[in-house]
Order: structure tokens, then sequence, then C-alpha cells
DNA sequence: CTATTAATTGAAGATATACTCAATTCAGTT
DNA sequence: AACTGAATTGAGTATATCTTCAATTAATAG
């Protein structure tokens, strides 16, 4: 910590000309300042909703849904990915939890829709990946 | 697989009150259509982009770098998260292959800028994931 | 009530990911 | 040219994640 303190000294007076110690303080508050105006609890949440895309099978099926624009059984998404049942299942219940899909059963099926978030999320890497 | 198909028919046997073989083909068509749509290169591009931002250390650079709206020294993100210079360095480079940051060499000091594609996607994520 | 089917859950093994240490590269300095 | 400091790279290990298997729950059918 006390060698990172000291290069960051070195930058600063780099930069500045010159550098007290006030300086590095000064800018090491300012940094600080930055990562506090971020919640940690908001930070946790969004990084469960990348979390739950950032997987092959997962993202694969809000894609579909995405595109599909109306709910889809499970029996439906089977075919859409490369998983066991039971995978697709855990597969599923990880993206309800990160709000990205929402569930509801109807009799002995089960049916799964996008959200808004996911519509979102996807719109958004669509744009931004595509214009590489 | 034949399982699967099994069930399926099934399932459209109860949706639509009968069900032939063409109509699991049908749907199994318009399964497969929904899933080409998207481009398996495209796919995983956008992959690479959820998988690097998906890891609390490099999110956290992310976040800085957009809220800073300026380019910063290694040596100052250095003071923002809790790994160590290597692990720092390791981030940065997944981010930059990712095209969520851009670096560039300024004397002895290298520099890093979050790009349009991070700004866009953290303000996405960020807007989406305070309504919970 | 028993049997069957849809879907989920928990545990366990296989794989992938993140981090650190040591060595290296690249610039600037003496 | 040798030295110092900034940052990166590669190897190794520890941890986390994904997927499957087996068992279970929930709903309908006979």
């Amino acid at each position: 910590m006390a060698e990172a303190t000291e290069r960051l000294r070195r930058y600063l007076d780099d930069e500045l000309g010159e550098c007290r110690s006030e300086d590095v303080v000064a800018r090491l508050d300012e940094l600080g300042t930055l990562e506090a105006a971020i919640g940690t609890a908001q930070v946790d949440a969004e990084l469960d909703v990348l979390s739950a895309l950032s997987n092959e099978t997962r993202y694969t099926l809000v894609r579909v849904l995405v595109a599909a624009r109306e709910e889809l059984c499970v029996c439906e998404l089977n075919a859409v990915v490369d998983v066991s049942e039971s995978g697709l299942s855990h597969g599923l219940s990880k993206l309800v939890e990160a709000g990205l899909v929402d569930g509801r059963k109807d009799g002995r099926w089960k049916k799964y829709r996008a959200t808004n978030r996911a519509v979102a999320l996807v719109t958004v890497l669509e744009g931004s990946v595509s214009d590489e």
C-alpha cells in the first residue's frame, strides 16, 4: 500500500509539476468518491445480473425469449439449448433470481417470458457489439 | 432427444387441441429460426463482453472509469480495486479485449478510459437494476 | 389412490476463472 | 550502457461455476 501510494505521488508530481502529501491525499479522496458514488448493494445486484447473463446456455435462453416476444414452455426451451432438462431448470432459476425472466405455472406446464430488464440489456448489447 | 420431442408433442396437443407430426416439426422449425436469427459469432462477441464485465474487480474498474469521464492512470486505478498490480493488469487487459476500455501509453505511465460501449452498458444496467 | 409426466432440487465431479508470484518488457534516468 | 520504475506476461494454485445424475415435488390421468 505504501508502495502504491509512493507511485501515485510520483505520478502526480509528473502531472502537476509538483506534489505534496496533501495532493496525494486529495487525489485518493477523489478516487474514493468516484467509487463510493456507486452503492455496494447496487453493484452486487448488477453483478448478479451480469453473472446470470454471462453463460452461453443462459444467454441463449434470454435471447430466444426476447426474440420470441411471448412466453415459451420449458419443453420448448429444451429444444433451444444443449443441456439436460436439469441444466435447463438450473439456468432458468438463475435467470429468475436475476430478474431477467418471469416464470408462470400453467397446469402441468411451466412457461417463461423475458422481462423488460432482459429486453433492455439485450437491445443495448446487440447494438453496441454489432458495430465492432 | 426423442424423449424431449415427445413431450413437445404432448404440449402442442394440449395447446392446439390436436397435434400431428408436422405440427411438431413446424414448431421446432420456428424455435430454430428464433435461435438462428442471432448469429453465432455475434453471440460469442456479446458473451465475451458479458464475461469481462461479470467480475467484481473488472466491473468496479469500468464503473469508476465511466464515472470519472476521463482517462485514469494504472497507478490511480490501483487505489480503487483490491488486487495486486498484476491482477489489475490482467483485468484491464481483459476489458480491452472486450472493447470496454481503451489504453494509451503516456511516457512511462499508462492510462485507460472507458469506451462508449462501456458507458452504454453501465447506463442501462444502472437504470434497469435501480428500479428493483 | 396409484401411475405418469413436467419440472425442480441437491450433491458431486469436471471445467473454467481469478488471483498471486516471479520473471520480463518497455521507458526514462543517471 | 547500466539502473530504476511502470506495467505486462506466464505459470501455478485456489476458488467458483457449470453440468449431470438421482431423488423429489406437483399436477393430471386412469
